[in-house]
DNA sequence: CAGGATCCCGCTAGATACTG
DNA sequence: CAGTATCTAGCGGGATCCTG
């Protein structure tokens, strides 16, 4: 089946995306999950230890997750959790209690793209300390 | 030494980052990495077979750079690399021919980075079909 | 060739007020 | 509690022109 094999390949060319190319539709999803919001919620959501003594680890209400990522605006933090819904990776449950109660969770899909994030913020906190000391160097040498 | 332990993780704690809370210098940085341009920046100075039938592999001008990013203007270009230098992610060198000649590469910090980065892009690039997918049932079930 | 400098528009993030 | 709605200031980012 040689023939067909070439043929998928050149099917496959054909749907694959490639974030170089400005025009592709992974281009903006790697904008939109190359997001400082995007990889505290999904962190959050995955960090078992964050809202101790309460149902499942790994479901968050609005409000601990608004407590969690300090600083973040009403508006910020909806419109990420919107956008993470759209795509596929959080689903949002409400609970029809007075006053209601929703609750986040992650999917297959957000845990995925979870770990890698997660690796991301884990850089930022581990070299900290040497991009501070090139930025020093750096200022003291262009100053 | 328990003693000396429990002295230690307490010293520990201060110095350590936490891209959770607002002021925290690793919030910043993730800030700065999480973007879309810096992820293609450093995918591409790692990517060997960019630049085929020059000098060493990883080592890319500026001109490349614009042209492999496709879509990316001179400004954020500029900006990208210059924000990078600081940090101490890659190394600008300039040769002075006429024109001048200037080349970019990554330092080992840089590669470290880029190793979770291209993760971030190749995950858009490999997930965009199921991401597609719960966003035309998303925007089907909310119409 | 590899930018620097400037202008300027858009839209995004934040603050505030209101609601089911 | 978990949002929506509205307004606005600020700046991100593109276009354009210029230079060593």
């Amino acid at each position: 089946m040689a023939t067909t094999t070439a043929a998928q390949k050149r099917v496959r060319a054909k749907v694959e995306y490639d974030a170089f190319l400005a025009g592709c539709p992974s281009r903006q999803l790697l904008d939109r999950i190359s997001d400082k919001w995007v990889a505290l919620v999904l962190a959050a959501l995955g960090d078992d230890a964050c809202a101790p003594g309460h149902a499942a680890p790994g479901v968050l209400r609005y409000s601990e997750l608004s407590r969690r990522l300090a600083g973040v605006s009403q508006k910020m933090l909806t419109q990420t959790l919107r956008s993470l819904e759209r795509d596929g990776l959080v689903t949002r449950t409400v609970t029809p209690t007075v006053p209601v109660t929703v609750t986040y969770e992650l999917t297959d899909l957000g845990r995925s793209l979870r770990e890698l994030l997660r690796g991301v913020k884990d850089w930022a906190e581990a070299h900290m300390d040497e991009v501070l000391d090139h930025r020093r160097e750096y200022d003291a040498r262009t100053s």
